[in-house]
RNA sequence: GUGGCCUUAGCUCAAUUGGCAGAGCAUCGGAUUGUGGCUCCGAAGGUUAGGGGUUCGAGACCCCUAGGCCACCCCA
């Protein structure tokens, strides 16, 4: 461990350079939120650990070996077990749905939510152990047009990111009228060939099959062979599969089927899908990911209510958006107030009048030489600066243009007006 | 949780066989008795990730720890 604090293993700083890509690709998410009628929502960044377990399921990765345990400072050795960080989203709203009785509400009920989701993984570039996700979620609604608009969705905030080579990939993975004959299916199909999987999945083979399909040790002779999902559904889950994908075909929508897409928390009925990034051939290509879960808020408590929903991790996307050399918005041009005098009151006067003109302002507070006060405005990338100085009469100040290398006197309340004229913003 | 490769100034990297820890960029100041970017000069910046060992002497060799990256595992 050094000696200087250090952020914690997995965890990073994001600095002003990177920042410029997150403010776009928030601002993508909430436009997209709001503009496909999504309701806010945030939930607690822990939960009992409980409701993990019930909701991912006890044999899911992220339950049984990536939990971010929280203890709390006093308690029994119990009390301080009980919570963990979410290490995703559908399970506090799901919670937060029940809780709050929003069932009387008129629904589909549509929520999003930015945040943080933590996971005690190890760490990789683009794996982190606290990422962010952008999730939307809607209850009640179980007709298949919902499945196509979420990924249409999706696939529109990529595109609005700017990102390219984003691929959807299907698959339905029946419910409970259907998996069990899919599940026992995998058994003998697995049990003959045991001698050639891995230890984890034979371990999985007996608590949780589906899942061996998505070792990616698996041996692709036994992985092409095996039964697929989608033989086995029942007749309603192959007709809302059908025209999930139907829909998806009306649109537009590119996708592929993936036929070992099971995904791994357990709450997961019909429809599931991911999405991935080309360029990527090893690890962290997955943008992102959901699918349907129409037994959870039952499972949870709740009155049976259907549900759908994606996480999509932000984190991801933006490296994708730096690695196809993606550019920042632009800000809005930069105003720095010099001085030519000591008189910060009149620089501080002049700051104050600019804002609330709506002129995006950039103080230089020093006493330094004017010459070092204007180098370090054009190396803070100031368009303009305002020289508040003594040869100048009344309110009148000077308004020089730093790319030009011109300048004018002209009163204060006349700068905004000349900067919005210019053009240059 | 397993294996591999790494870690020297804020950043990118040098340092011969084990022999004085350096450069470029960035930062700050001066040239510039108050109008910037260029140029020139200068300053500051290091317990060589942390700890231990071998040695007359370790940035380099050995061990441990931490962190990063990569491949697994899994996912976002």
């Amino acid at each position: 461990m050094a000696r200087t604090p250090a952020a914690p293993r997995g965890t990073r700083d994001i600095l002003p350079e990177e920042t410029a890509l997150w403010r776009r690709v928030e601002s993508v998410a909430r436009e997209l939120s709001d503009r496909y009628a999504f309701e806010r929502v945030e939930t607690p960044l822990f939960e009992r650990v409980e409701l993990f377990a019930r909701s991912a399921g006890e044999t899911s990765d992220v339950v049984e070996k990536e939990m971010f345990r929280v203890a709390g400072a006093k308690g029994s050795e119990e009390e301080r077990a009980e919570w963990a960080l979410r290490p995703e989203p559908t399970a506090g709203i799901v919670r937060a749905y029940i809780e709050h009785g929003l069932h009387v509400q008129p629904g589909p009920l549509r929520f999003w939510l930015i945040g943080a989701m933590f996971r005690y993984d190890r760490p990789q570039a683009g794996r982190y152990r606290q990422f962010t996700q952008w999730d939307c979620e809607v209850l009640g609604d179980p007709g298949p047009m919902v499945d196509a608009e979420l990924i249409e969705l999706a696939l529109r905030f990529y595109a609005d990111c700017g990102v390219t080579g984003v691929t959807a990939h299907l698959n339905s993975i029946g419910d409970g009228a259907c998996r069990p004959a899919f599940r026992e299916a995998l058994v003998e199909y697995f049990a003959r060939v045991e001698d050639r999987l891995t230890d984890d999945s034979r371990r999985r083979l007996r608590i949780n099959p589906l899942r061996v399909l998505d070792d990616r040790r698996l041996d692709p002779d036994l992985a092409a062979g095996a039964p697929r999902s989608i033989d086995f559904l029942c007749e309603p889950c192959r007709q809302h599969f059908d025209a999930v994908r139907s829909l998806l075909d009306g649109l537009g929508c590119r996708y592929v089927i993936d036929h070992r897409l099971v995904r791994g928390l357990d709450y997961y009925t019909r429809t599931t899908f991911e999405f991935f990034v080309a360029g990527r051939e090893g690890q962290q290509q997955a943008l992102g990911g959901g699918g349907r879960y129409d037994g959870l808020v039952e499972a949870l408590g709740g009155r049976p209510t259907t549900g759908i929903g994606f996480g999509l991790g932000l984190d991801r996307t933006i490296m994708a958006m730096a690695e196809q050399g993606i550019e920042p918005p632009r800000d809005g041009a930069l105003v720095a107030v010099v001085g030519a005098t000591d008189d910060l009151v009149a620089r501080l006067r002049v700051c104050t009048a600019l804002r609330e003109a709506g002129v995006r302002v950039r103080p230089d507070g020093s006493t330094r030489k004017l010459g070092k006060q204007l180098e370090a405005a054009a190396k803070a990338g100031a368009r303009w600066a305002v020289i508040v100085g003594e040869e100048t009469a009344g309110d009148s100040v000077v308004l020089r243009d730093l790319d030009a290398g011109e300048q004018q006197e002209l009163p204060l309340a006349g700068v905004a007006a000349s900067i919005a004229g210019s053009g240059a913003a």
